[in-house]
RNA sequence: CGGGGUGUAGCGCAGCCUGGUUAGCGCACCUGCCUUGGGAGCAGGGGGUCGGAGGUUCGAAUCCUCUCACCCCGACCA
């Protein structure tokens, strides 16, 4: 059992805040709210970043750049947005030693810098589609922060499209959260539930948006990627108009859609257990760990070799970790590797030497297999694809048990106020409605989901018509 | 911004009430020996403007005043 790491079962936040600094993926930095991405941490963006960046690219996007600081006026110019965002915005003031004529905001997502620049860029419907994604850091004054889950500086990618017709940008929506979904399942192994955003949890500026949503080990829902349809309402804004190939002239589509290093918040509350950290090994940067034994420098020697050996094999296709370090025992690297998430360890000692095998351990289930020398890449290879297969499906079965179909609202209460999970129930679209569940329950409605039954009910809070049910979940 | 709490070595803490040797302890770190298939042991060692400022006193980590920072719980949110 892990020293040093607070049990699920004690305390889940606890357990998740050790599990970040301990396994040294995270920091406090000296800034309230702001955090240190270690490298352990930074490795998983990294492979995010690669990953999601190549599924962007194979679907028609290209990145950019965008600059830091927004002026005050931009911000003003879409009347929702402003309203969501202003409260949260950090302001600079004073620049070389002087005040600014027109205050800068640090963005805390970039629309609006993006739509200006659109202006100047578009002109005609052959300057379209404008398919756009940066991969960038954002500030929102957060009161409340959680390594990863909430800082106030975080890092992110935000696409940002501009199409000729609505239909397009509609498709555009759906298909980035597409992504985001495939993304989710293929190589976080986290199963991700996709619908749609009732009005009151929609992106400020949106007409409407879409999400993934995940749920973690404490049945709390966790929105992991969001897609917005953003209408004409930035276009109109910024006044960016095109012309048509018939000669009209009408305001432009827009998309947007972004994920962050919350993420890697999701990762570990759907996979971690109390013994640290568990990557799935599609997001392993460092997918093996190899840890020689021995007793003697004559068999230390012998180990070595042996090891070398193995190490030069499975180096070609993986990075690999050798840890001979002579200070620590092997137990206690074995608990080291195992509280960062290393998926497999390769265990070689004397034994193993003389019978010509190596011992092999997955982290996601702990079991130890003696298998032969010979082959060893193969197992490797066979083994992670497993584990990557097995963590998605255990994950979905845990989601699936908390999952229930609820028609009458004390039930509802009872489930949230105990253990907690995703309650389909069926919901009249009215936003008060919504309301007095969140006011009575702390639960939201996480999404409507787009893959529901066609069935008609009776609205849970007030039994108006409905039709259809949707997700009601506390959330982070 | 309300309520609660904490600042002493890298981390976790004791000491403060009742002022008085050189400010301690555990972990971590360094050196050596010894160990190595699930977080070893022994010996030696380095490391501190006691959050900051002012005051009381012969003397302040300790008492008084002010101040700063951070954490937890609520109101806002990806």
């Amino acid at each position: 059992m892990a020293k040093n790491i607070t049990a699920r079962s004690v305390d889940y936040s606890k357990w998740y805040t050790d599990i970040v600094l301990q396994s040294k993926m995270a920091d406090y930095s000296p800034v309230k709210g702001s955090m240190v991405i270690r490298p352990n941490g930074y490795a998983i963006w990294e492979m995010i970043q690669q990953n999601l960046d190549k599924m962007f690219k194979d679907t028609g996007h290209v990145n950019a750049y965008f600059p830091l600081l927004i002026p005050e006026s931009f911000m003003k110019k879409e009347a929702e947005h402003v309203e969501g965002f202003a409260p949260e915005c950090a302001v600079v003031t004073h620049g070389g030693g002087q005040p600014l004529e027109e205050h800068l905001y640090i963005r805390p997502t970039s629309e609006t810098i993006i739509w200006s620049m659109y202006k100047k860029w578009i002109m005609s419907y052959r300057d379209l589609p404008i398919l756009i994604n940066q991969w960038a850091n954002v500030m929102r004054w957060e009161m409340r922060t959680r390594l990863f889950l909430r800082t106030s500086e975080f890092l992110w990618q935000e696409g940002h499209t501009a199409h000729a017709t609505a239909e397009e940008a509609e498709e555009e929506t759906v298909k980035m959260l597409g992504v985001y979904k495939q993304f989710a399942e293929e190589y976080m192994a986290i199963p991700v539930i996709p619908g749609k955003k009732t009005d009151s949890e929609k992106f400020a500026g949106a007409k409407h948006t879409y999400c993934i949503e995940a749920m973690m080990q404490d049945r709390k829902a966790l929105q992991a990627g969001t897609s917005h349809n953003l209408g004409q309402n930035f276009a109109k804004a910024f006044d960016v108009q095109f012309q048509d190939k018939d000669g009209s002239r009408s305001f432009v589509y827009a998309t947007s859609w972004g994920v962050s290093t919350r993420l890697i918040g999701a990762l570990i509350m759907t996979h971690s257990d109390d013994d640290g950290l568990v990557i799935p090994p599609k997001l392993a940067q460092r997918p093996v760990v190899i840890v020689p034994i021995w007793k003697s420098d004559e068999e230390k020697e012998q180990v070595m070799a042996y090891t070398n050996a193995i190490y030069d094999e499975l180096k070609a296709d993986y990075s690999i970790i050798l840890d001979d370090r002579d200070q620590y025992k092997p137990g206690f690297k074995f608990a080291e590797w195992e509280l960062q998430g290393i998926p497999i360890r390769i265990e070689i000692g004397p034994k193993d030497v003389e019978k010509n095998n190596v011992v092999l351990v997955r982290r996601d289930n702990k079991q130890k297999q003696f298998i032969s020398r010979e082959g060893i890449l193969d197992k490797v290879k066979s083994e992670l694809t497993q584990m990557q297969a097995d963590m998605l499906d255990k994950a979905r079965e845990y989601r699936e048990e908390y999952s229930y179909k609820i028609d009458d609202y004390d039930e509802l209460k009872k489930i949230i106020a105990n253990d907690g999970g995703f309650i389909y129930s069926h919901w009249c679209g009215d936003a008060a409605c919504e309301q007095k569940v969140k006011d009575e329950t702390k639960a939201t409605i996480r999404c409507i989901p787009f893959e529901r039954e066609n069935e008609k009910g009776k609205c849970i809070v007030c039994g108006n018509e409905s039709d259809g049910r949707v997700i009601f979940a506390k959330a982070y």
